[in-house]
RNA sequence: GCGUCGGUGGUAGAGUGGUCAAUUACAUCAGACUGUAAAUCUGACGCCUUCGGGCUACGGGGGUUCAAAUCCCUCCCGGCGCA
């Protein structure tokens, strides 16, 4: 993996540029499409292709659960698995420690409202993860059977799954978590830093695939910043800066690590797909980002218009025979109307959630790229601008 | 015509004297979702309300009872059986 920054944006941490991987060229910075399964949900490869996507992310613990890593090898890696040609990423599990753990069967979010309390963090009856220094352990969500991740097993599943780029094992703590133990889970997340990097190079000894160390420390400065340093002396190929965040300052943490972060290396902002969020962290220095909520959203009835968000199940659309966005460019706006799409939804319909991922994947990929542009023609405060206050309704 | 079973909120369908404005599901209305436990989840869903409560409701009418969707009478409507 190359990494090439080609254009920086005077008085900001933005920067524009291109990483070169082994299945092909991202130009950053990129929007990866997350595809957690090998497959991104309810569009087949070649639609992810038409919508332009560059990069698609899978992730370790659900392909080693289903259908298993040894599958995944043999099939070729999983891009080939499910027919993508171009770059790929895996997460390393280190999130499920949060989604299956911290947060399982509780309303936090890895992004919480910064009136969010400080919770005990000590483990919940029910909850499926549990962290301790060796690793994680995970009671499958599918079939209730134990298993035990460390940076080690964690860096042998994502060699066998294949992907040009891979994140080192590491814990996303919840942001309501207290912050002694922000601090304990940082030391430990260094630890498993170090064991990742020591396992992924006695397997990869071509390095054929890029490892990216994750930087974590919550909404705290003291941490993140201690993070960014240790982490960045540790020789990582890239960096993923994970949750988790008060929603009103991501782009304050994401700066506070990046400016300290080796300028040379990608900077992949973990899970953070938000329009306003993203504008933030390529003004803060991010390169990549993944999110499941285009397609998530998608799914769910809620589409992406430059006039902000639409839930396309309301009563107003069963009628309304006009495209979701007018001048939108993507197959969904181009061959369907508001009230087609209305009635696919109500009705159950499966092609519901494939025409509305198309439309909101395509969204964020041209927002994303725009932002490119605009890096480059010295216009992204403007652009910014421009795009919030239609989105957001700001004045 | 006789007999019999049944008529409950948008729909299906619980409830068979008080804890029933009425279980539940679906439909409807709205909301949430940020490294996917998610084609998921949450809330509302008779009318009014100063949120304490008030009012009208379980085919229509009448009655019994302190109290009726629940019991009785009668009428209307529907299914089935017999003529």
């Amino acid at each position: 993996m190359k990494f090439s920054i080609e254009k920086k944006l005077e008085g900001t941490l933005a920067r524009a540029g291109t990483i070169e991987t082994q299945n092909g060229v991202i130009e950053t910075p990129a929007f990866v499409v997350v595809g957690t399964k090998a497959t991104v949900k309810a569009l087949t490869a070649e639609q992810v292709r038409s919508l332009g996507a560059q990069v698609v992310l899978a992730n370790t613990y659900h392909l080693y659960l289903q259908p298993g890593t040894d599958v995944v090898e043999k099939a070729g890696g999983f891009g080939k698995f499910m027919d993508w040609h171009g770059p790929t990423m895996t997460d390393s599990g280190g999130f499920q420690a949060f989604s299956l753990g911290a947060a399982f069967g509780s309303a936090v979010s890895k992004v919480a409202s910064a009136d969010a309390p400080v919770e005990d963090i000590s483990p919940t009856a029910g909850q499926l993860a549990n962290v301790t220094d060796e690793g994680v352990t995970f009671k499958s969500h599918i079939d209730g059977s134990m298993y035990l991740f460390t940076p080690e097993s964690s860096m042998e599943a994502q060699w066998k799954i294949g992907a040009d780029m891979i994140f080192a094992f590491d814990e996303c703590t919840s942001p309501t978590a207290p912050y002694e133990y922000q601090k304990k889970s940082l030391d430990r997340t260094f630890e498993w830093a170090k064991r990742s990097l020591e396992a992924h190079e006695k397997l990869d000894t071509e390095k054929r695939q890029a490892i990216f160390g994750v930087i974590q420390g919550g909404r705290h400065q003291e941490l993140r910043e201690q993070a960014a340093k240790s982490m960045g002396e540790l020789g990582f190929d890239g960096y993923g800066i994970g949750g988790s965040f008060t929603k009103d300052d991501i782009a304050t943490a994401v700066s506070w690590v990046n400016k300290i972060l080796p300028e040379e290396k990608p900077r992949h902002l973990l899970g953070i797909g938000e329009p306003r969020d993203l504008f933030d962290a390529v003004e803060a220095g991010c390169d990549l980002f993944d999110c499941i909520a285009p397609t998530r959203m998608g799914r769910h009835g809620t589409l992406h218009t430059h006039d902000g968000r639409l839930n396309i199940r309301n009563a107003k659309f069963v009628e309304d025979f006009a495209p979701i966005e007018k001048d939108c460019s993507c197959y969904t706006c181009t061959h369907h109307s508001r009230a087609y799409l209305a009635h696919l939804f109500r009705a159950d319909e499966m092609t519901a959630a494939t025409l509305a991922s198309i439309h909101n994947i395509h969204f964020i990929l041209r927002l994303v790229e725009k932002m490119r542009k605009s890096i480059f023609d010295g216009n992204f405060f403007e652009f910014k601008k421009e795009f919030c206050s239609r989105y957001y309704k700001e004045v």
